[in-house]
DNA sequence: GATAAAGTTCGATATCGATCGAACATTATG
DNA sequence: CATAATGTTCGATCGATATCGAACTTTATC
């Protein structure tokens, strides 16, 4: 069973969260989530026009800034919002990536 | 005299934004800007070991995302944050790149 | 056990973007 | 007018990264 990375937020840069934002595939994704409370998906939930090894890779990038936790569950992996740390790490980020952009 | 382009800030994307700011050197730039009131700078007050080419081309892309506001004055070229128009168009943003990462 | 489904990993490619030096333009200063 | 100062533009380079297909692993289903 595939065991993933989180890093601690505090280990985090502002950066580099920006950095995992800038991405299309990727704000839709944390759009999603944060859409969907504290819901967990799985990646084949995400519709997106782009083939799996890239999906998985916009996962681990946003994993790796610290913005998503992943577990395996079966075959699927669960993705949830790391809400909770990023609003106190990053107090406001997630209100406004929720509210940009209509 | 040099005139600068400047996007509407209806026409500028969060991811755009995003972009610009996911760099060391222009997230340093923002929030000095940021820190200094409504002041204006020339792209020399900002010391940064890097050549002006490469200065140079880091305002043109915070100015291309909406971040930035630029004239011509002399020789020099006066920079200042669209302050007002960022936070109506992505309230909260702001308060974000000011607070984090100490 | 065979096949399908969900993700991951790997290697390749192709594009983007940060960086630089050099040449240039404009304005300031001697 | 000559020189310095401030930026911009251009071309080149180099590293990062988005993307894909294929092979692989693990779990689910028949």
């Amino acid at each position: 069973m595939k065991r993933y990375r989180h890093p601690s937020l505090k280990s985090v840069s502002l950066v580099g969260v920006l950095h995992a934002l800038s991405d299309p595939w990727r704000l839709t994704i944390v759009r999603r989530l944060l859409e969907s409370g504290d819901e967990e998906f799985s990646c084949s939930d995400f519709e997106m026009d782009i083939c799996k090894a890239t999906r998985s890779h916009h996962f681990q990038v946003l994993r790796e800034a610290g913005l998503v936790r992943m577990r395996s569950d079966g075959n699927k992996c669960r993705t949830s919002l790391r809400r909770k740390e990023i609003e106190e790490r990053f107090p406001g980020l997630l209100a406004v990536i929720a509210r940009g952009e209509r």
